[in-house]
DNA sequence: CGACTGATTGAACCAGCTCAACTCATGTGG
DNA sequence: CCACATGAGTTGAGCTGGTTCAATCAGTCG
């Protein structure tokens, strides 16, 4: 019982990876890993899946791997856009928000999330680094440049953004017309089947990011995340657990979510 | 005084545009008029706008014309995608829905609007014509089959897709963080906006949807857009007329709009 | 005309918000 | 090691923006 750090059994993986981690190497151009993307644990399910060998060669050399500590902005609404982005590691917050301070999430991006999907000109939404966060930068013209001529990749894109554009309207059905407690079940379970598709499906549900954070994605207020919360832990659906939540009852919060 | 018709100076235009309407020309392959695309009121500002003359000619013979009358449904939600459709006239409503029917409309989508854009195999959304619509319809294998080997096409279907991605983040934060007043001063200005830029610039904004639909488009109930039209208008910011409002403070708006 | 449909208005209600107190974990410096 | 500060989360109590329920009104159509 004397252990210096928590040994919660929750907390999402999140390595401080430094820059040029890979074994150590000092002459690490472009700031990765010795094998590039080859080693790379969400190329499959990123757009980078859509790729041949000699094309990833290609792709090595106009990348870079750049770390984010949590809290720290990887761009902001409206900017130019300078850079897109594949996240490796951690989580990322996208937002949008009004002048007086109200805020809006309008996702949280996990490892194999692409970043500037539209590759349009400007941000349209803001990004920060939820958790330390680990990602494969392009600087937006090689990338331009790179994906043309590669039909393959931008049809790849595109069936990523049609997917995001997906996820948007079902965000849309549950900002404008579900409950508090609609909100909340849909949003764990969401979050559960995420981290699935990442390799980490579990009933333990991290969740990094903070109450407001929750309220803000959820269009709720913290208090009301946090009392709906306490309401499901009483009714057996979940534990709360610090950093996340135990799913006890995927059939109840399914209900409650009401597809 | 005796006018059989109201002498209403707002409908938005809507005719009744039967099949092959062209100029009386009975055969009509496809259902359209005689030049096809090349007097396409919509196609600049639409995904066709890519395309050059010869395209156009193959283009014209994948598509057909099609009218959908007010009220009926040109796909449901979770349907086999079979079609992709361009709209060339009238107004589509596209939605989700709970199984307790409330519903939630994502968007309204006025003539150069791409229904399909995500190009999956279900519909992730159900469309139903607002005013009567004229389509150009496009089977999807067909279509897919003609974007192969049209990089600059799937490009330009990719940016109206990363459009749509960064208006319906706008309306996340809209929904999930804007007062009932915020929202429709909002609605009326987008609206405005994109009558503009399909040539119908004016003060003058016709609402051909219903007030349920516009509740339902905006989080709220029919009661309360029917009332914050009624505030608006009592501190002669717009007009209500039937089948629209006239703008008199776009000004006002704005900042009620507050970007 | 009467029936029907969509919109407006009124009045009571309530889900979620606001404001405020309290808890709990972490950190800091004396 | 403890006193104290800090920041995130929880809980309580009262309030309110928007909903709900119920008339009423205004076109439109047969």
């Amino acid at each position: 019982m004397t252990e210096p750090k928590t040994d919660n059994a929750m907390t999402f993986a999140e390595p401080i990876a430094e820059t040029c981690a890979g074994s150590g190497k000092s002459d690490c151009k472009h700031g990765r890993g010795e094998n590039g993307c080859d080693d790379c644990k969400v190329r499959l399910f990123s757009v980078c899946g859509a790729l041949e060998a000699s094309e990833l060669d290609e792709l090595d050399r106009i990348s870079q791997v750049k770390n984010f500590p949590a809290k720290t902005m990887l761009f902001d609404q409206g900017a130019l856009a300078g850079s897109v982005f594949n996240v490796t590691e951690g989580i990322v917050r996208l937002y949008k928000s009004l002048p007086d301070g109200r805020r809006q999430i309008v996702g949280f991006a996990l490892p194999g999330d692409f970043l500037g999907l539209a590759l349009m000109d400007r941000y349209g939404v803001a990004a920060e680094a939820v958790t330390n966060v680990k990602v494969c930068r392009f600087a937006r013209p090689a990338f331009l440049n790179y994906v043309d001529g590669k039909p393959h990749l931008l049809r790849r894109l595109h069936e990523f953004a049609g997917h995001e554009l997906s996820l948007a309207q079902d965000q849309m059905l549950l900002l404008g017309r579900r409950t508090a407690e609609e909100k909340v079940a849909a949003f764990l379970l969401n979050l559960q089947t995420r981290y699935g598709r990442i390799g980490a499906m579990s009933v333990n549900v991290p969740l990094p990011m903070s109450r407001q954070d929750i309220a803000d994605y959820l269009g709720l207020t913290i208090e009301t995340v946090s009392r709906t919360l306490t309401k499901l832990a009483k009714e057996k659906v979940v534990v709360v657990v610090p950093d996340g939540v135990r799913l006890l009852s995927t059939d109840r919060l399914d209900q409650l979510a009401a597809a």
